[in-house]
DNA sequence: CTCGATCCCTGGACGC
DNA sequence: TGCGTCCAGGGATCGA
């Protein structure tokens, strides 16, 4: 589950790794992830990968053309790779065999090739240029390790949904994902179905802080491993050996002693702890996981 | 505005 | 061994 730290990780060994290099070709395998596969096709071939950047959890391959001069250097143009559950994005050598889910490969210069593999296709991919790039990037909220405490007092005590759900919503901060949400929340000491528009003004400010603290302390250590993450080095992460609440339900909370617990906020397992998180007095948030039936897919349309 | 439900997708865990 | 079922989860979308 690449979040933040784990997109982080991958996007700056991918600037170490092939920033500079010129794409050669392009084969794409199954698209229906991508926005339009065709643009992919028609104009990344011949275009040089100045850097990579990373947005929220999105990568950034900014492209330029390769002869200086040429009108589209004018406008910013940029492959934006979602990495979803399971996607990932590495350079192979070219006599690498090819990984099963391998969805697209991207021949370099030098002979290398930047493959993205992702068994669950959650990912996105898609060529976007100029006014469209700018467009889709104004729809992400602030980035977790830049925001200040005006900004983040206004958009999370701004608003009366829960804060786990606005810690997960991309439009109010951008890269923060199920675990780090859980682990900030625990540092911080706040029930996940808690309103945001109650949180007084030093708990607001006490989250911002664990979350930055957090999400640094993640991204020194290369991310976390818990399912099959690795970064474009094929190199798992460490930080999931810190963990405080993700994952760890029914263990002993490291500050209390009591069992963690995990429930649903916002359509997600949400783990905390009962003793330091203290549950809304209020609210109905803290329902029990509701039993999910009828799982049968009916017709594709 | 905020919510839950549903869908997308596959691999892994688990029960039988 | 193998089949069915459940679950994981980011995000889009829809109806309440």
């Amino acid at each position: 589950m690449p979040e933040l730290p784990e997109v982080e990780t991958v996007a700056r060994g991918l600037q170490l790794a092939v920033a500079g290099r010129r794409i050669v070709s392009v084969t794409l395998r199954k698209t229906d992830f991508m926005d339009d596969p065709s643009a992919i096709e028609r104009e990344l071939p011949g275009r040089q990968i100045a850097r990579v950047d990373r947005f929220g959890k999105f990568m950034l391959l900014r492209l330029v053309a390769e002869r200086a001069g040429d009108e589209q250097e004018a406008s910013s143009q940029a492959l934006l790779v979602h990495l979803g559950m399971t996607g990932n994005l590495a350079p192979h050598f070219a006599e690498q065999p090819l990984d099963k889910h391998t969805h697209a490969t991207f021949v370099l210069d030098d002979g290398r090739e930047l493959r993205y593999t992702d068994a669950r296709r959650f990912g996105r991919m898609a060529y976007l240029a100029g006014e469209t790039l700018a467009a889709e990037l104004l729809k992400f909220g602030a980035d977790p390790l830049e925001v200040t405490a005006e900004e983040f007092s206004r958009r999370i005590g701004g608003s009366r949904a829960r804060i786990k759900a606005l810690l997960l919503d991309q439009t109010v901060l951008r890269g923060v994902g199920n675990i780090y949400a859980d682990e900030s929340l625990w540092s911080a000491r706040i029930h996940p179905a808690k309103s945001g528009a109650k949180l007084k003004p030093e708990k607001l400010e006490r989250l911002r802080t664990a979350l930055q603290k957090i999400l640094s302390k993640a991204i020194q250590m290369r991310g976390s491993s818990i399912s099959d993450f690795v970064d474009a080095e094929g190199r798992p992460g460490d930080y999931q050996q810190h963990h405080r609440a993700y994952g760890r339900e029914g263990k002993k909370c490291f500050r209390c002693g009591r069992a963690i617990k995990r429930i649903i906020v916002a359509g997600r397992s949400s783990y905390f702890c009962p003793g330091c998180q203290a549950a809304p007095r209020d609210r109905a948030g803290v329902r029990r996981k509701t039993k999910r039936k009828g799982r049968g897919r009916t017709s594709k349309r």
